[in-house]
DNA sequence: TGGACTATGTGGTCAGACCACTATAGGGGT
DNA sequence: ACCCCTATAGTGGTCTGACCACATAGTCCA
């Protein structure tokens, strides 16, 4: 992370001790989802290291998504072994999007890329269940987008779900897992995109339209057609958002 | 990142304020890379919170690629803006494929299409400066590449780097940071996948005839047929270790 | 003039304390 | 016997203050 240094170990951090052996543990299955890391103290005794540093492994591990802390006693307290790979990366991507490093377009057109390819490549007999199971959630969120009475706020959320359930037809969870990073580092561009409510309802009756098209076509096995809509559909709704931002 | 709660502020991370700050700063450029932040003590006195907060947030960007820290005085120590978003995302990646929650088969695929995108998209005319400093820089690399005196881990090195400045050619910042990542993650693997010395200069053999090929088609603006011979390359590559390594 | 030394400021680490929070064990009332 | 309610213990979250290693910049001396 720092102090890199090709030749040699100048100066390992002392958390470093703790990540190390925690990602061992999980390597190794000795560490799985749901369970529960030893508490700081007893970390910091048995690395020889103090809680303090203990905690700067603990913190790493909580914004990467690979733990969850929480105060309190008894099981579910404390740091527990979870797995949510786009958190971490989206907090990533999203500071660097705050450095103007990464462009909201590339990440935009990333977002196309990695959509496109996974409703090309969904295969819905593969896994029947699973495929089934995502579908009917995708259906399900459709049909709730529909309300009018729905506000923006939950409108988006639901979007951005529905383009994940998407993304994981294909069955690659780093594809799924970075479609979901890339909606959330750009999440404060969508939310503040659309600035008057007024303008937002028409766009939203365009965005359901559109959502149904691509839900048929995936749903009846036509990959190309899905990619070709959700294209489509991505690019109109970005152009359509930065006119109205410059605007 | 934890303790989410939509409902409210329930508990707010000390540290948060800082990386609020932090983000917002570089957002609006009165941060930029090469800056340097204002030191620890400074920073926990103007937000009102304890040193080890800040430290909390100092130390997130440090793993994001936002940071460099280092110790000393003057110009270029203490935390300094720098801009490597693909340590952040590989950190995140590694430690979900040791969690076994993404594999080595599925980052393997998100490289392929990635790299083969990176490769039909190449425009070597939008940027020729560009576009030339980036193959010259490959063209050097495969030349060290061909030295016999080269050991593995300098091989290895070079391979990767070869491989993020094709993906660099299509100008996608974003893109070029995830094929970085997806290197850098699953780096142990590919250094562990050919245990034996013996077994291996042959293989190295094939690599650097398929890298000459890659070039060549790259070089001369045939994106569709460099995006085959990638994915051949890759997939070849991998299937060699997988084999190798389950022997 | 040049080199060695010192002052100063940086992050890195540690120790110890207190807080808010949560599940649980145990006691008291019914 | 049962239930509620309180005390307790263990968790992460935060703060304070101290010391260290390190790297620069300034100073003093030869």
């Amino acid at each position: 992370m720092t102090t890199e240094n090709p030749a040699g170990v100048p100066t390992p951090k002392a958390y470093q001790t703790v990540l190390d052996a925690i990602e061992d543990q999980l390597r190794h299955g000795q560490l799985k989802v749901g369970d529960q890391l030893p508490g700081e103290r007893l970390l910091a005794e048995t690395h020889g290291i103090s809680r303090a540093s203990v905690r700067d492994a603990i913190r790493i591990l909580d914004v990467m998504g690979v733990v969850r802390t929480s105060t309190g006693s008894g099981p579910g307290a404390g740091a527990v072994v979870i797995s949510e790979p786009a958190t971490g990366i989206a907090t990533a991507l999203r500071m660097h999007v705050a450095s103007a490093r990464l462009s909201v377009e590339e990440i935009v057109q990333t977002r196309i890329l990695l959509e496109t390819w996974a409703a090309k490549t969904a295969n819905l007999d593969s896994d029947p269940e699973r495929s089934e199971r995502l579908l009917g959630a995708a259906r399900d969120l459709l049909e709730a987008m529909d309300d009018p009475q729905l506000d923006r706020a939950g409108f988006h959320a639901m979007d951005a779900r529905f383009h994940v359930l998407l993304s994981g037809l294909a069955g690659n969870a780093v594809i799924e897992a970075m479609m979901e990073s890339l909606r959330l580092s750009i999440g404060d561009y969508v939310r503040e995109s659309v600035r008057s409510d007024a303008a937002w309802e028409p766009i939203a009756e365009v965005l359901r339209a559109q959502h149904h098209a691509i839900m048929a076509a995936v749903s009846t096995g036509q990959g190309a057609e899905a990619a070709r809509l959700l294209r489509e559909h991505i690019e109109w709704f970005h152009q359509e958002s930065t006119d109205l931002h410059g605007a």
